[in-house]
DNA sequence: GAATTATTCAACCAATCAGTTGAATTATGC
DNA sequence: GCATAATTCAACTGATTGGTTGAATAATTC
C-alpha cells in the first residue's frame, strides 16, 4: 500500500503531462493510466472524475502563472521599473513552466466565461491600478501617452507569445531547439528593453 | 438532388464553426451533421473522414492568415512603413476572422512538427529575408539595433495576442464585448504606433 | 490476531463515437 | 420511360471511452 501520496502524485503528474499535450478532451485516462503506471480504476479512486482530475491540473497551472502576474502587477514604484521586473520575472516565470500559457489559451476556448469570470475577480482590481499607474505615469511625463488597455495586451503578450507559437515562429525563423531556446533566454531582456523604447516621451 | 454543391458548403460551414469553438478532438460528427441538418452519413459521403474534414477547415484557415503575412513581409520599401502596413492589413484579416488564430494555435499543440514544417517552408524565406531587412536598417540609422528574431516575434504577436488571448484580457480589463471590440478596432493604428517609438534611433 | 480501513486489481458496463451498409429517393442522360 | 449515377436516409457496427463493481491485497488500529 502506498501510505505517502505516492500514486496520487505520480497520477496527477502523469494527467499533467497529458492535458498539457492533449487538452481535456485529447487526452484519454486509460492513457493517463498507463503513464502512470496503474490501474485505471485508480484515476476514480483518487480523482473521481475526468472532470475533477483535469481541474486540479489546470488550477495549478492557472496558480503558477495568475498571482505572480497580479503580485508584480500591484507593486509600488515608478511604472516603467515595475514593467520591467514584470517582464523578467514573468518570462522567468513561462519558461519554468514552458507549456502552461498553451494550456491555459487551449482551455479558454473549451471555457472562456469561466475564465474570463476568473480573470475579473483575480486580475481585475490590478489592472484596474495598472490603468492607473499608466494614467498617473502619463500625466507626470515619465512615459508618453498610450492607452492603458492596450499597453496591458502588449506587455502580456510579447512575454507570452514566444511560448505558444513556438513551432510555428520556430520553424518558419529555420531554427533548431537550441537556438529557440536561446531565443527564450533572452526574452526577458529584449522585452524589457522593447518596452522601454516604446514608452519613452 | 443537391447540384449546386450547396450541402458540401453546408457541412463545411458547420464543421468550420464546430472545429473552431471545439477543436478536433472536441468536436463532433454528429454535432456537426446536426448543425447542417443532414444525415450523418452524408458527412462521410462528401468528407470520407473525420480527418479529412477537419483538413480541409484547417487548410482554409491557414490559407486565410499565412499566405497575406507572407506577401506583406515580402513587399519591397522601407522597413517602418512595411511594418506599419502589416499592422494594419493584419489586423484587418485577423478581424475578419477573429477564430482562427487561437485555432492555429490549437491545431500547434496537436500537431507541432507538421506546422512548424509548414511554416518553415512557406514562411521561411520571407522571414530571413525580413531578418536581412532589419539588419539593413539598423546599419542605415532606420532603426535603433534590436534582434530580428525577437522583432519578428513582437509584430506578429502584438497583432494576434489580444484575439487569442480575449476571454482573459477581456474579463480582467472588466469589458464587455463592444468596448472589446472597441479597442480591438483601434488595435492596427495602436501597434503601428508603438512599434514607430520602440523602434526609432 | 481480528476487525476495520485503505489501496489495488481485473472484469465489466452503458454510452458514445466515427464510420458502414444497403435501400430509397432524386437527378441525369439517352 | 428506362438505365444509370448521385444523393440521402435509417439502421447498424465494432471500437473506444469514462466509469463501476466486487473481490483481493495491504495497511492500520485495538
Amino acid at each position: 500500500m502506498n501510505k505517502d501520496g505516492d500514486t496520487e502524485d505520480r497520477i496527477f503528474e502523469a494527467a499533467q503531462a497529458a492535458f498539457h499535450e492533449h487538452g481535456f478532451d485529447g487526452a484519454r485516462m486509460a492513457d493517463i493510466a498507463r503513464r502512470a503506471s496503474i490501474n485505471q480504476s485508480m484515476l476514480h479512486y483518487y480523482f473521481r472524475t475526468k472532470e475533477q482530475l483535469f481541474d486540479a491540473v489546470f488550477r495549478k497551472a492557472i496558480l503558477a502563472v495568475l498571482p505572480p502576474a497580479i503580485a508584480i502587477l500591484g507593486e509600488d514604484g515608478p511604472l516603467l521599473a515595475k514593467l520591467e521586473r514584470f517582464a523578467h520575472r514573468y518570462v522567468g516565470i513561462l519558461q519554468a513552466n514552458p507549456h502552461i500559457p498553451a494550456f491555459i489559451l487551449f482551455e479558454l476556448r473549451r471555457n472562456p466565461e469561466a475564465i474570463g469570470r476568473l480573470a475579473g475577480e483575480t486580475a481585475g482590481p490590478v489592472f484596474a491600478r495598472f490603468r492607473g499607474d499608466v494614467e498617473r505615469a502619463v500625466r507626470e511625463g515619465d512615459i508618453r501617452p498610450i492607452e492603458p488597455s492596450h499597453l496591458l495586451a502588449n506587455v502580456v503578450g510579447l512575454c507570452v507569445f514566444p511560448f505558444v507559437a513556438r513551432p510555428m515562429l520556430q520553424g518558419g525563423l529555420g531554427m533548431g531547439n537550441e537556438a529557440y531556446d536561446g531565443l527564450l533566454r533572452t526574452r526577458a531582456d529584449h522585452v524589457a528593453d522593447f518596452l522601454r523604447h516604446a514608452l519613452r516621451p
